[in-house]
DNA sequence: CTGTTAGCGCATTCAC
DNA sequence: GTGAATGCGCTAACAG
């Protein structure tokens, strides 16, 4: 159904009937209710091409995450969806796997889809083919998760968060900690994460604990276990996020130690089924909605002002932490004051 | 970068830069060769809209799911995103939060961005009118998990998946059952699954077993706590999904129950991180990313051959059973035989 | 306040 | 094997 069967039937000219959707104030209300009438009538729905086409703009904002099997990015697309919605606008969601070069394609891919934005989680923003594709196609996009000074960015103070969380461990009377990671170069995440866990040691006095890193998640109880016999291991592992933290417990139970009576495992990212679990997961929230949503307003922004995304437009959106029932006092506190 | 800009680099007219990416065989070898080169140099991406608008496809597929918080359905999504990736279509997604309003105004936006066909989850398929905007438009559609026979459905078959648990847990011994649901009204997978549970009680010769609707999942846990304090609690309980199941173990869990020594609890999805929980989930395992994968080849086929898709086209994939620890035997078997 | 018209970028028919 | 011309449906000047 187009616009002219409307101005027809309507006895108008294509040009109201266009006016009455786009700027109902020019024209006399008598048309206008006309028009309407017509329009509902005939189950008139404009053609997003053809106005795209003309006004190059497309009201399509697209997506690129690593994968949807993590909770923590399909909560973020739920609320980069909705927001859009709120604004008038699609998405296009494409999914990279990690993959360097599936993050350039899904770009290239949305690029030629006329999208007006994007948002997206990328492994390593400082040298990414996908930013670069977008910077030469001059389209605004706002990463989320990552943190770069030289782009815009929503995400909380990885490293801040994860000393946080070591000092509460150690406040709880734990000295001996881990961290279980997957491999620390696939992701700045993970880096920073790390930094934090580093670094919350340090300002603790306690020696840094060792790094257990899974290079593919579907490994880590196999993994983690063989980690977990030796007579000084950590009464406390802090996963790099909440997937890997399920799967430590799980390890942890499969060779017979209990959480959190004989381990304590902090997880970070706040998948809500982590509050559903049992224990409950204590975990590090990130408030991933909301970063969804953050970044789309930016983004909405910055189209509306045609203008570009600056480094200077990223914030820091605040973390909290989630007491849960994986966390406990070490049992044997041989390390007692 | 438009078609233009490369015929004049290249020397040749429009037409024949469009029969380069469209019939490359009715272009002489030196001159596709020149015209592919001179694309590559200017990055020339064939503007999506404008051939749209042409060809009067989109190459879209769009997709209306009920949310993404429930993992069954993010897994689902990604089955269909990466199965229409592979045969070139893009995907605008949807979320309706299980409200028909919102089906439908879902539907009603992808009608306006020229979407090819539509796979969809919704809470009615009886009475729906997002599909009868969809019959309307004459657009190509594909209900995932749904069951209907006038409609075209990718599903398990939810009654004989859940009768097949309750024998299971018969032979385990189980002689009180009971069933954990959503509202059934609410949606007709949950009524499917429920008929499965009092068919195959029936089956079994037992007296059909209690049904605990727990209408917003959130209080779940809260719902769930009374119900079990019952001196006849049952024995084992089937789930309506799998979140549901986690959210009951952890309400049998802070009644003082545990599971499975004095509870076995079975859900249904097969969601990804049910076999990393400790207790492990037993499970009724829907293949969501085959059913997604499925969903747009059927689609996708329709598509090609200009076919509208019948009811004929619906097929069952199968399912399967998922032990797991959260299901033992009774530890009182007071009603043995 | 309303109508006429050009053109967004492309695929396609019809000449050649 | 290639080019010129038309129109997909819409918006935005511009004219009235």
């Amino acid at each position: 159904m187009s616009i002219e069967a409307v101005a027809h039937d309507a006895g108008v000219s294509v040009a109201t009937v266009s006016r009455v959707f786009n700027a109902p104030d020019l024209v006399s209300p008598a048309t206008r209710d006309k028009v309407q009438r017509v329009a509902r009538r005939l189950r008139y729905s404009a053609n997003a091409s053809a106005r795209t086409l003309r006004t190059q703009r497309s009201k399509v904002i697209g997506v690129v995450l690593p994968t949807l099997r993590n909770p923590v990015f399909a909560e973020c697309l739920e609320g980069i969806a909705a927001t859009a919605a709120e604004l008038g606008y699609s998405i296009i969601p494409a999914t990279s796997c990690y993959r360097i070069a599936d993050e350039a394609a899904a770009v290239a891919s949305l690029v030629s889809r006329s999208v007006d934005g994007v948002v997206l989680v990328v492994a390593n923003p400082a040298d990414s083919p996908a930013l670069r594709r977008l910077r030469a196609a001059k389209l605004p996009y706002v990463l989320a998760y990552n943190r770069h000074p030289r782009h815009t960015c929503i995400s909380v103070d990885h490293e801040a968060a994860v000393a946080e969380v070591v000092h509460r461990l150690v406040e709880r009377g734990h000295r001996r900690l881990g961290m279980v990671s997957g491999q620390l170069s696939a992701s700045d995440r993970a880096r920073q994460r790390h930094d934090g866990f580093v670094r919350g040691l340090a300002e603790c006095n306690l020696s840094p604990g060792p790094l257990i890193e899974v290079p593919f998640m579907e490994h880590a109880v196999r993994h983690l276990a063989g980690f977990l016999q030796a007579p000084d291991r950590p009464t406390a592992l802090f996963c790099s996020n909440d997937l890997l933290a399920i799967r430590t417990i799980r390890a942890a139970s499969q060779i017979g130690l209990r959480v959190p009576r004989d381990l304590s495992v902090v997880g970070f990212d706040g998948i809500e089924l982590g509050g559903d679990l049992t224990p409950s997961l204590g975990t590090v929230v990130q408030p991933s909605r909301a970063i969804g949503q953050e970044c789309v307003r930016l983004l909405a922004g910055a189209i509306h002002a045609g203008k570009p995304l600056t480094a200077a437009a990223s914030h820091t959106v605040s973390h909290t932490f989630r007491d849960g029932e994986s966390i406990a006092a070490p049992r044997l506190a041989r390390t007692a004051r």
